[in-house]
RNA sequence: CGGGGUGUGGCUCAGCUGGUAGAGUGCUGCGUUCGGGACGCAGAGGUCGUGGGUUCGAGUCCCGCCACCCCGACCA
């Protein structure tokens, strides 16, 4: 594709559809409000699963899967969660010709059918913690669907732990809310912040949810993962219950977590420029691309170019040369930003006349003359581990710079537009709901951090911007998608 | 479900007061190019969303239906 896309100015929205579409990331698909991720957008997840995984792997978990279908009467078992999500579901009434006894839920999320197992697989304290995690694809009949921020069916992982004592299921949710920052900030190269949801904001059948909050290059939040503390909610629900160490009996303790395709909407959204994607060095399949400059002796061009890949390959860098006849070099460079290869390599009959090649950055797009001899592999190293670097530092400056705190009510209405501002409330939910009608805006997140809430001082008391009410502490609102 | 809009080559769109369908881009072949989206020549590709109606004649006018997009209410 050689078209131009939309530029950020001009249309924020567009310029993403366009990017998505045009560096073949996602393209529409013939289902209402269903996306097909090509070959570019899966290879994005699935770094991200490699690492996510690891990560899970690492803090004690294992993988396992549960049924696409769940039972009517499951979904219905806890209240605030059939409330919250049956409206969404896609239910199947017929199979094999044969309209079904009980309908069958395409998962929305898996609480349901997860606890109907563990209630036969807990008997006892012994058999606790269970920390499993799944990866799966859920349906949610969204209204509105934008691609990988909101899609009917989407690809997640969801992890769903059960414990036998409330402090343990809290370090669990604090824990993964902790690796999705982690993940957030190490791969993603994107600054989050760490904290709570309001009780309207929270998971339909949890205590608490805990997220992660990232912004986007027009100023709105991005809920990027979120941890839940389920209480003992869904083991009532599924009467799962345990013999203590001191034989009684108590309900299990459970929490569940997770992040999805959405990630990518977010990777787009938090780096990318106008002449397309940028992908951190950690999450790019591809990080280095060689364009051979094909005039004079063209075979001994692309035989430099290849030997160069085999000896960046060998370093452990990923490196493909494009050597096609089809298209200009100028071409090549265009859609390689497009695609968002962080390093590309010009490699002309000059250069290896003169023992140099020309490096250039997506990132920041400057060229730099490195030296084609043993140096290269750890030069290119350095350029990616600078990239990787300075896609965090820019990211969360451009936070700093667009977070704002205000005290009045007409600052905040105006500050809302712009970013994240940060302000007193009341804790009420009425004043929450106010706002939201008032300024589209909502409370996105309470931060646990204590560094954050001391940089705003959001312990301090005061009083509520909205409602001139007394209030507690700050908090973070914004419009989110 | 409200309010607006759009359906014409793969994609983006033009097509006036009705007269037998066009451009750009992409695609195929050949040749020349190649350090920031190259160029020439020759090609392929459309029952104009759909069903009726008006007319000698409908992409164009009228009526119905369908689909999709945007804005709002729901949401990772």
């Amino acid at each position: 594709m050689a078209e131009k896309i939309t530029t950020r100015e001009q249309d924020y929205s567009q310029w993403y559809i366009d990017l998505v579409r045009s560096a073949k990331l996602a393209d529409y698909s013939d289902v209402r409000g269903c996306m097909v991720i090509r070959p570019n957008g899966y290879a994005i997840w699935e770094k991200m699963q490699a690492a996510l995984d690891g990560m899970f792997k690492a803090t004690g978990h294992v993988n396992a899967y549960f049924p696409l279908f769940i039972p009517e009467s499951f979904i219905a078992k806890e209240a605030e969660h059939i409330e919250g999500f049956a409206p969404e579901c896609a239910v199947v009434t017929h199979g094999g010709g044969e309209e079904l006894a009980e309908k069958l839920y395409v998962r929305p999320t898996s609480e349901t059918i997860i606890w109907s197992s563990y209630k036969k697989w807990i008997q006892s304290y012994r058999d606790l913690p269970i920390l499993i995690n799944q990866w799966a694809n859920v349906v949610r009949w969204e209204m509105r669907t934008r691609l990988f921020l909101r899609t009917t069916e989407f690809l997640w992982q969801e992890g769903h732990t059960a414990h036998a004592d409330p402090g343990e299921a809290q370090e669990e949710v604090i824990r993964m809310i902790n690796v999705y920052r982690t993940f957030a900030e190490e791969y993603m190269a994107m600054p989050v912040i760490v904290g709570k949801k309001t009780d309207s904001e929270k998971f339909a059948g949890a205590d608490a949810t805990y997220c992660i909050e990232a912004m986007m290059q027009d100023g709105k939040a991005l809920q990027a993962g979120t941890s839940h503390n389920l209480g003992q909610n869904f083991a009532k629900a599924f009467d799962c219950q345990f013999q203590t160490r001191e034989s009684g009996l108590e309900y299990v303790w459970a929490t569940s977590w997770g992040v999805s395709t959405r990630l990518i909407g977010a990777l787009i959204m938090a780096h990318s420029d106008d002449r397309g994607l940028v992908l951190p060095p950690k999450l790019a399949t591809r990080q280095v691309v060689i364009i051979p400059i094909l005039k004079g002796d063209k075979s001994k061009v692309v035989a430099h170019a290849n030997f160069v890949a085999r000896a960046l390959n060998q370093s452990g860098i990923p490196t493909f040369v494009d050597d096609s006849e089809q298209n200009s070099p100028g071409w090549k460079f265009a859609e390689y930003e497009l695609q968002g290869i962080p390093v590309r390599i010009e490699l002309g009959p000059r250069d290896i006349e003169n023992g140099k090649c020309i490096a250039a950055r997506r990132d920041t797009l400057e060229k730099s003359e490195l030296l084609l001899d043993e140096t290269l592999p750890t030069a290119i190293r350095e350029i990616l581990n600078s990239i990787q670097q300075n896609l965090y530092d820019r990211a969360l400056q451009f936070r700093t710079d667009n977070t704002v705190q205000v005290t009045s009510w007409e600052e905040f209405k105006s500050a809302v537009e712009k970013g994240f501002v940060i302000a007193h409330w009341d804790g009420t939910a009425e004043t929450e709901t106010r706002i939201k009608e008032e300024t589209k805006a909502t409370v996105r997140v309470i931060p646990t951090d204590q560094d954050y809430r001391d940089r705003y001082g959001m312990d301090e008391p005061g009083v509520c911007v909205c409602s001139g009410n007394p209030a507690a502490q700050k908090v973070v609102f914004a419009k989110a998608y």
